[in-house]
DNA sequence: AGCACGCCGACT
DNA sequence: GTCGGCGTGCTC
């Protein structure tokens, strides 16, 4: 009877995508790319099968022990792509394959077969010759101005309601040239109104998938993808990786949005997969959003994309910026030009959303006696109190700790409470203003039940307080008789170590203002009076070009373009944040270092920015330092990054993770 | 990454 | 005398 012998690459990540030979007795083929769990030293991981393989001479060749289901095979083109994906990404091709398989794939026991059984029909071979008419496929016919590789690259400009208008559109040409199309949207919260458009399509042809659909469901789902039973896929980032076939057009719907971008490794951005596969599909690609990402912006005016603009005209808010710095005396929160305006907004029986992005209370307790400020033991971070003292919680890792009776640095009793967070603010505004009634929404109070459920009761109610975190955001988006708009505080964020962090900024503070323009209209009796709406911006940088962007976009993207040029930051060039994790402070300095003086030894092709403590540079238990690589592309960047890592992985205990499109430095 | 093997310190 | 630290090396 035959053996057959296979090459794995294994998923540790450690190993990156070391080849590992295993035997199989009952099948004689097993397509590539099939992903197969297999034992390894003591334990047992997935892998994936990359071809035949050779059993080396003296070694204990170890049995596949189970395949997955087949019917979850990526087809050729995707796993093509995927390899792609990971030599841009400099990830293991691993990480990147597994995100093509839905969790609930099931996967089968190898049978125990002492006869020959015949491959099921189908069967793709182990080879890689089947690769040659997919790269062909990537090159098509390009045409002039646009994209490289799809039909048709646009931005579309304009609110939500604006956007989904002309996505249908292109959806239903689509859907009569027989071909799919994959729609992808920043965050669960988004599908509901997206499903609701999306019913406008003939037929039953929508999938919806994302991370919170479980068990058969989402495997259904999937499979509805695969099949093309359902032509129309609409999902969260994951869903960028959906085995569509026919691909014809891509939807990123808030194109900007930093929830496209994935937390954990490989740290691939929807909107930068998105993008790839519709030029290797030709297919055609849509950017929506309403404050275009700097990228895009860029991409626009390079003619490589083009741009579909909402007319706006007719806005009706007035931006009304609170000079903090104007007024050093004022020590509370909501400032007294604020409190006029709610007042205003309020006699007009009109509600208020005020916006502070800080969770708890106070954002620091320091000891009277000595100046110790009290930490958490795991994080190299401050505990911030919640509920008035009732307890401290770590920001960073969400450990929560009852306030400590004395000093454990010197037993003073006597703390000062410095920082505020939106529970301090809420008891301002609750002093300011008794009759209002306040809800306040955060990751806190989310707890205590639906936050949609204190906002429905807004409906036939007198003036109402809202008062929330980012969270809010967008379950605040349909707030009847929203009259104003208060930011009490977004300067900490531009403050951040950040190459991106005015962007973020700008788009926090655009967001804030939509819910004034995008929601539903003012109530008939209160606007009658000609009662403009308002936005209300408390900050330290009246000046800067994020909040000079409210007014002008187009005086926000010029400067920030100007200001990334003169630094070679993304869309200048390329960026790489290389993080060095481990328990032992020591080492993973010295991993740092090896890997940051690797890189310098190179020609000037590269720029080292490093190494350095990451901005959280303790978490959980694990230290944490970075180095940043600037240069012209990522093909530059990721050479240099492999052999470096190669190198810095001489140091035991500390993981390496590269990040090569950061949406952020911390 | 896990996990095993292996060689030096303080404990029943 | 052993239990156990983590340094080193391997995993088909």
């Amino acid at each position: 009877m035959d053996i057959s012998y296979w090459d794995v690459i294994v998923e540790v990540p450690a190993l990156w995508d070391r080849h590992f030979t295993y035997s199989c007795r009952s099948l004689l083929e097993i397509p590539y790319g099939a992903k197969v769990r297999v034992p390894f030293g003591a334990s047992t991981c997935d892998g994936y099968v990359v071809g035949r393989g050779t059993p080396p001479g003296n070694l204990d060749i170890k049995e596949i022990a189970e395949i997955y289901d087949l019917r979850f095979l990526p087809p050729p083109e995707l796993l093509y792509f995927g390899r792609l994906l990971a030599e841009g990404y400099s990830a293991p091709l691993t990480s990147v394959w597994s995100c093509f398989w839905p969790p609930v794939a099931g996967r089968k026991k190898v049978p125990d077969a002492d006869f020959e059984q015949a491959p099921p029909p189908g069967t793709r071979p182990a080879t890689e010759d089947i690769f040659s008419p997919a790269k062909k496929e990537m090159g098509r016919p390009r045409e002039e101005g646009l994209e490289d590789g799809c039909s048709q690259a646009v931005l579309v400009r304009g609110t939500r309601e604006f956007r989904w208008n002309h996505y249908l559109d292109r959806i239903k040409e689509c859907l009569e040239k027989g071909l799919q199309a994959l729609i992808l949207v920043p965050e669960i919260s988004c599908i509901p109104y997206a499903a609701e458009r999306l019913k406008s399509l003939p037929g039953d042809v929508v999938s919806v998938i994302h991370s919170e659909l479980t068990g058969v469901t989402r495997r259904n789902a999937w499979l509805g993808v695969l099949s093309g039973e359902k032509p129309v896929a609409l999902g969260t980032r994951s869903a960028a990786f959906l085995p569509v076939t026919g691909l014809g057009l891509i939807v990123v719907d808030e194109e900007e949005s930093d929830f496209h971008k994935s937390p954990e490794g490989p740290f691939y951005h929807a909107r930068t997969v998105a993008r790839l596969r519709a030029q290797a599909a030709g297919a055609e690609l849509l950017f929506g959003t309403s404050h275009p990402s700097v990228l895009s912006y860029r991409l626009v005016s390079e003619g490589r994309f083009s741009l579909v603009d909402q007319d706006r005209s007719g806005k009706s808010v007035d931006c009304i910026v609170v000079d903090l710095k104007g007024m050093p005396r004022f020590r509370g929160i909501i400032a007294p030009q604020t409190e006029q305006h709610l007042k205003q907004t309020f006699s007009l029986g009109e509600n208020a959303f005020l916006f502070l992005n800080r969770r708890g209370d106070s954002t620091q307790v320091t000891c009277e006696d000595c100046g110790h400020v009290l930490m958490c033991p795991m994080c190299k971070a401050p505990l911030v109190r919640h509920s008035r003292n009732s307890y401290l919680v770590c920001h960073t890792c969400g450990r929560k700790e009852s306030p400590p009776e004395r000093c454990p640095n010197c037993g003073g009793h006597r703390w000062r409470f410095s920082g505020f967070g939106i529970e301090r603010a809420q008891r301002e505004f609750v002093k300011k203003f008794p009759d209002v009634p306040v809800v306040r929404i955060d990751s806190d109070t989310a707890r205590d039940g639906p936050a949609d459920r204190a906002l429905q009761g807004l409906e036939g109610a007198g003036p109402v307080c809202l008062l929330g975190t980012q969270m809010a955001l967008n379950l605040c988006r349909d707030v009847p008789r929203l009259g104003l708009v208060g930011v009490l505080s977004s300067d900490s964020l531009l403050n951040l170590p950040d190459f991106m962090a005015s962007e973020k900024v700008y788009h926090l503070l655009c967001k804030l203002k939509e819910l004034l323009e995008e929601g539903r209209p003012g109530s008939a009796v209160g606007s009658a009076q000609g009662a403009k709406k308002r936005f209300v911006l408390q900050t330290l940088n009246p000046h800067h070009h994020a909040v000079a962007g409210l007014s002008d976009p187009v005086a926000f993207y010029e400067e920030e373009l100007a200001n990334r040029e003169a630094l070679g930051y993304p869309p200048f060039g390329s960026m790489f944040k290389v993080s060095f994790v481990g328990k032992q402070e020591g080492r993973v300095e010295e991993a740092a270092g090896v890997f940051a003086g690797e890189c310098m030894k190179r020609s000037g092709d590269i720029n080292v920015l490093g190494p350095s403590p990451a901005p959280k540079s303790k978490v959980r238990g694990n230290y944490i330092w970075q180095v940043a690589l600037r240069g012209q592309d990522q093909k530059t960047l990721s050479k240099a990054c492999l052999d470096a890592i190669a190198k810095a992985s001489g140091v035991r205990g500390v993981r390496v993770s590269v990040d090569s499109d950061p949406v952020s430095m911390s």
